[in-house]
DNA sequence: GTTGAGCGTT
């Protein structure tokens, strides 16, 4: 098994990292180690995966001890065939070592007085090497990932502390007017949410054609229920749980939330 | 069980 990335990154001090793309998306760094260790010293392979599901994001970090054996590698392991897809290793830029990268200049760490043409790595792509190519192909990424963003970002909270800190004048008053709106927002999506007839009514199959034409924008109930509930949704407590005694109905908390 | 530009963790 993989011992790579166990207890995180061993040892970057001297480190070169070399960022290998297009990789499938089953590739291990068990898998590369025998590649990359054959053209020199590995001294740790990370593959980014995902949180949640766990699999590989198709790129994985190669980092090895000397940049001459790095190079090599990045020369003779760029545009190889592995498990049937042509990979791309080229140097890191981003990352904790990049700074090392440029300080070291490891592009031009040559042991061999060798005068290249072209001391950055030849990125042999194929000959899509235009310059737009790129734009057309951002626009695939946002199909199966594009949750998985929009899941990142939300965690960030970058919006949400951004306001705050505009508003940071008044956090009470911000505070009081954000929440209220970003409620009402949030119950809006909610309420859409909950519009699925799925589990909020237990019986709408009979009646669901009659109740949609009657209600085709919904503009009507809306207003209501903002109405109703706009006040204080959450200040009124209802369930004043006893906390000695449990709730003869434990459902009834569970169908609260 | 899918996908295919990119830059990383205990």
């Amino acid at each position: 098994m993989s011992h790579f990335g166990r207890s995180g990154p061993p040892d970057i001090t001297d480190t070169y990292s070399l960022l290998v793309l297009n990789i499938t998306f089953r590739t291990t760094a068990d898998d590369l180690f025998p590649l990359f260790d054959k053209y020199g010293k590995v001294v740790d392979i990370f593959i980014p995966k995902d949180r949640r599901t766990g699999d590989s994001r198709g790129f994985a970090f190669v980092r090895y001890k000397y940049a001459d054996e790095a190079q090599k590698a990045v020369e003779r392991l760029d545009g190889r065939v592995v498990d049937g897809r042509e990979i791309t290793v080229q140097f890191a830029k981003y990352g904790p070592n990049a700074e090392k990268i440029q300080k070291g200049r490891i592009i031009e760490s040559f042991p061999r007085s060798r005068h290249r043409s072209r001391s950055r790595s030849p990125y042999r792509r194929h000959r899509d090497d235009h310059y737009k190519d790129r734009d057309y192909r951002r626009r695939s990424r946002s199909r199966s990932y594009d949750r998985y963003e929009r899941d990142r970002y939300r965690g960030k909270d970058k919006d949400y502390r951004r306001r705050s800190r505009s508003h940071s004048a008044s956090p009470d008053y911000s505070r009081g007017r954000g929440r209220g709106r970003y409620d009402d927002d949030r119950r809006s999506v909610s309420r859409s949410m909950s519009a699925s007839p799925a589990r909020r009514s237990p019986s709408p199959r009979k009646s669901t054609s009659p109740r949609k034409a009657s209600l085709p924008r919904g503009e009507s109930p809306d207003r209501r229920v903002r109405d109703g509930r706009s006040p204080s949704p959450r200040s009124v407590s209802p369930r004043g749980r006893p906390a000695g005694s449990r709730s003869p109905s434990p459902r009834n908390s569970d169908v609260d939330e």
